[in-house]
DNA sequence: GGTTAGCACTCAACGGTTGAGAGTGCTAAC
DNA sequence: GTTAGCACTCTCAACCGTTGAGTGCTAACC
């Protein structure tokens, strides 16, 4: 039985099918193939070797009369084949996302949208939490009008603030002498740890206690904002451009999966490999058995590392996508780490 | 033909009729009145009703044998009335709201999604262009690693704030005695003197170039930011939950909509009352003749003033939307305002 | 042996037809 | 002014044949 055996055409023709597929959203014809793939064969020879592939398992018909259609095995295949070489670089994509990032704070959202706006798919970015958060700086900005912007920066380069009320009687100079004396007492402790000092302080201090609640309440809020993993999601309309979802059911249940944040983070759950693709039930999600994630990790200093990844249907063009994210893991690297 | 002019009954009828259409977006048979809203009178005798608000153009019949539909018409009279009465009080609306405010930068946002969340609609939020923004105060915050975080306060309580690069020789003092003496310089200035002096002083000061760079990148920034009204959308993809939607034809073409902000701008160029409702074609944009524009504005000091939106189905219960986006306005004024 | 032309076969998609159901308008009686 | 009754209209879903794309198989060809 050499014919169930893949050989050199045989994967050339699949391939084909695979890239036609990933065009047209229609099921491929051999005649199709026979013109536009494989000009030097017959559409009846297609026809042997597709059948010979329906048999191997790397097509399907969703009828039979209709042309093949990919199996999931099919685009393991492609896949692993890409995933084995070297992705092209890509610094288009990179380009797109560095002009937009201002701020430290907002790198993972200016990620997300970067991504789904350069690879028209909808893209979610998780970073990971951070234990052990220490203050690095705690500092008040005199506003106008009795208010002062409260800033706390953590050992990692994270930043949060809010706004508090204080006496109008502090000017610039005092607020920075509290904040000099604050940052001295409280540098280089957790978050959590800032918070129990807190209440002692309190007791002590009285008149300013305002403020120090104030702090208090911004280390509770960063404390556990870092604790657990973040995951935004950019672009999540984008999957309307698709054909596969153009029933409005199955766009809105795509949608509400998307606002469950538990579930996202699951689809990271995977090995801890440079670049992973689930293709359909892979990821054992009911909700998602029509859809592909292909996901990169980036490093976030310390071993610790975060994911980008795009979510979209099976039939997705998987090279152009993964050294899209390669680059946008890459510069999050490099801003992120230490 | 007395029979001709709306009486008690009429708007009675027409009401429920209205009613019932933005419940079940179904064309309302006279059958369904007479038992669910009418009970004392027959079908018969309902038809005869619907058929007057039919020649008076406030019903329409989608095709002969089906129920009626509201016509614009009605929903202007069924909308006037709303406004001219006074709006119910939503307090839980606002709590929804204040809830998520932490940063005076972001309020834009939370609000509209807040209000999207609540309404389960997409909403809008603009906040009114500020020319002539003066800079209260400009402070250095020390970070690790040969970085400080930027932040620009201006008299409006406008907050903006940057990393950037600084010379690892900086302490603490250093960085507040730098950001004392620039605070000095450029308090009152507005944002485009500050861009201007900066010019000059870099020459003058050489070695912290950096910085000062730093300084008018951010502050040019925050000038076009805030010299450009601004417009954020919540909740778009809301529109999948209404039927009138389930054609994602339809639906894509909304969310393009939603996505070039000088057409979002344009839905508040009304004349400047308190709210505003308009219908289909009543705001002149082909794209979204068949949704309804709910308005309110919001006072932000000085005379200026912002909207908060609604965009949905023409069918939209009016009043609900109508009280949760005065309530959320309210409490933008309260914040932004002075 | 592999390759190809030819042909019978299958099945989704399209367009027209039909019957049921919902809802109306009209008329006549109350 | 209200209501029952009835004829009428129109949508919607189900049910055809017909069409066309695409296959599998066979027999001939190189």
């Amino acid at each position: 039985m050499a014919s169930h055996e893949m050989d050199a055409r045989k994967e050339r023709i699949l391939r084909a099918i695979i890239d036609d597929y990933i065009q047209t959203a229609m099921p491929v014809g051999s005649r199709t193939i026979s013109r536009k793939y494989e000009t030097s064969l017959s559409s009846a020879t297609i026809r042997n070797e597709m059948s010979d592939l329906e048999e191997l398992g790397y097509l399907a018909q969703p009828h039979v009369s209709a042309g093949r259609v990919p199996s999931l095995k099919a685009y393991r295949l492609y896949v692993d084949e890409l995933l084995g070489g070297t992705l092209p670089q890509n610094p288009q994509a990179r380009a797109f996302f560095s002009q937009r990032v201002r701020q430290m704070e907002d790198v993972i959202t200016s990620a997300a949208q970067a991504i789904s706006e350069f690879t028209r798919y909808t893209a979610v970015v998780m970073m990971p939490k951070q234990l052990d958060l220490r203050v690095s700086t705690l500092q008040l900005v005199p506003m106008p009008r009795g208010a002062a912007l409260l800033v706390i920066v953590t050992d990692t380069g994270a930043i949060r603030d809010t706004v508090i009320h204080v006496s109008e009687s502090l000017d610039g100079d005092a607020l920075y002498a509290i904040s000099r004396m604050l940052t001295e007492r409280l540098q280089g402790r957790t978050l959590q740890e800032v918070q129990e000092m807190l209440g002692a302080y309190s007791r002590q201090m009285g008149g300013d206690a305002q403020v120090l609640q104030g702090i208090a309440e911004l280390a509770a809020q960063m404390a556990r904002q870092s604790a657990t993993d973040t995951v935004t999601v950019g672009g999540s309309h984008n999957i309307l451009n698709y054909p596969e979802y153009s029933d409005v059911e199955k766009a809105r249940a795509f949608l509400s999966v998307l606002e469950e944040k538990e579930k996202l983070m699951a689809l990271f759950s995977g090995p801890d490999e440079a670049f992973s693709v689930r293709i359909g039930p892979e990821m054992g999600m009911p909700e998602m058995a029509d859809c592909s994630v292909v996901t990169a990790s980036y490093q976030v200093g310390r071993g610790h590392h975060g994911y980008v990844g795009v979510i979209g249907p099976t039939r997705m063009p998987y090279g152009s996508v993964l050294s899209a994210l390669s680059a946008i893991g890459g510069a999050l690297s490099e801003m992120l780490g230490e």
